[in-house]
DNA sequence: CTATTCTTGATTGACTCACTCATGAATTAA
DNA sequence: TTAATTCATGAGTGAGTCAATCAAGAATAG
């Protein structure tokens, strides 16, 4: 039930990306400081963020990242899930990386409690996170 | 927010526990071959579960474990708390474990975005988790 | 006393987390 | 064209966690 550092960085470099959206690139570096961060870490995380087609860069002097899409399109719960993998507490309530259960005797007949209970609790985690998007996310952060 | 196999392995051994309540002790290599939990593995657990103060024990010949509690006192949050930690998916949100993050930019000002966002992912959790016992935990499977 | 069962604590191997480093490729300014 | 800057890729590392496993001890029933 924990949210990695990898995806807590993750979250703090968008914000600053979004309020930078249409104005501006970011450097890793830029980034980095501002949110203290670790530089090289937090390069992979934009990496990885741009691999799946949330960011554009550029190298060279004036390079830098920035916001593909707009932060109205862009939910934590996106963010979250190419970072950390599956918001899922248990992958056989998962509905993005779906796994059968090895070892549970009730496998088979989705009469499983574990399941049952685990299901919803995705689904309440999923309910706030695939809800949440950027703009929300910084708004929040303006008005505070 | 991954459930670990120790609470999954400690949930499916309660449900056997609240299934034999008021009844009978049940030994641990019983509990251990009805639900396919490694013996040894499944001992750690029990005893963590004693410690607890859920369940009592007898040794010898007609030794075993059983739950002190009525199963309608004992929730599922409990339970994963003690065998996991808590619910929260970050420390700044945690109720029953809080913990200041360190390197936050916003830590001082509780107007942190990502504080915000998890609280409520927090609340869901618990909220659903806190209110489910182990009596629904069997029912839903009785039923089902 | 003996077999059974819980109890305690140590140990293990694989894996993940959170970085860190080294090297390369693109871009721009001089 | 050269040098400086910045992103890009991939490998490596140390600490820690997960999921067991093992060994030796203590209580209980018969």
């Amino acid at each position: 039930m924990k949210l990695s550092k990898k995806s807590e960085y993750g979250l703090r470099a968008l914000l600053e990306l979004t309020l930078a959206h249409g104005t501006m690139t970011l450097q890793r570096h830029h980034i980095a400081t501002r949110q203290h961060i670790p530089v090289e870490f937090l390069e992979q995380i934009l990496l990885a963020l741009k691999r799946a087609g949330l960011l554009s860069s550029r190298r060279g002097v004036k390079g830098g990242y920035a916001l593909i899409k707009s932060p109205r399109e862009i939910t934590l719960g996106q963010v979250i899930r190419i970072l950390d993998g599956p918001l899922a507490p248990i992958g056989c309530v998962s509905k993005t990386a779906y796994q059968k259960c090895g070892d549970c005797p009730y496998a088979e007949h989705a009469q499983c409690p574990v399941q049952h209970v685990m299901g919803s609790v995705r689904d309440a985690i999923a309910g706030i996170l695939d809800h949440y998007t950027l703009d929300d996310f910084v708004s929040g952060h303006r008005k505070g």
